[in-house]
DNA sequence: GAATCTAAAGCCATAATAGCCTCCTGATAG
DNA sequence: CTATCAGGAGGCTATTATGGCTTTAGATTC
């Protein structure tokens, strides 16, 4: 799958956790933004692997920003909630031969991969800070 | 579901229809690409809605592009294919207050609405030239 | 007109995602 | 040391996306 509500929720958590300096738990979370408890904790938890947040366990933990917005790029984000690079297409974009051996599809793949290539720049080059700043 | 695989195989096909002239058929089509024979024509009837294909029934008939590539951008191809539009988040980028009454997604309506804005605006002036073109 | 080809549209099955619940682990307060 | 709080991890269910199949409709050929 490309893009889910993984990516989605993470970015609503990152923008209000930006707004906090003390951890905010992930029930608090899931009820301000009235989305599920159980799956935003594990985004929350992906979050926090890829060393984007911060979590702290037992009394007044949570999670909070591990970096500055302006370090959080859209692509780090969607790559580690969604287990893998929010790619537009399955044929994995850091090989540069196809990988099918279709020969319809390898004709076309330079062009998949010119695109890919536009939305992962894109991505990365989008900030929490972009958001964030007016 | 944000973006999902109808995008996928909607921009796959629109790159192998820019490149021949006859109409081709559906089940050429999910043969080229080994995508399912029916979910792709349910794609390819979604984009002859949208104005971004030209369909022909019976003997020779199939699709093939009605508008020139730089006319296509791939915001209309997502927001065509996926029932609506690509939405990174449910609340409506249309409406400009917040759709939900709960206080803390209000609060960051303002950053969704423009992040919103940003990968709107990036789809848009995407266009399947800037795909095909080297 | 009859036969054939292919899009259009629907229904149903399967697979993946989103969401729910429970137990476990580490940290803090007393 | 004990109780409590909150993250970590896994299984289970509901919902949604994907794919298979069949029927209908329009177009072409003979």
């Amino acid at each position: 799958m490309l893009i889910t509500r993984a990516s989605e929720y993470a970015i609503l958590s990152l923008i209000v956790l930006s707004k906090s300096k003390d951890p905010k738990d992930s029930e608090t979370l899931s009820r301000e933004l009235t989305i599920s408890k159980s799956f935003l904790a594990k985004i929350l938890q992906s979050l926090a692997k890829a060393d984007i947040l911060n979590s702290y366990k037992g009394v007044n933990g949570g999670f909070v920003l591990k970096k500055e917005p302006h370090e959080i790029n859209m692509l780090e984000v969607m790559s580690s909630v969604e287990g893998k690079a929010p790619a537009v297409f399955e044929c994995s974009p850091s090989i540069h031969d196809c990988p099918s051996n279709q020969a319809e599809i390898c004709s076309i793949w330079p062009f998949l991969n010119k695109l890919q290539g536009k939305i992962d720049l894109f991505l990365a080059e989008l900030t929490l800070a972009d958001i964030l700043n007016d």
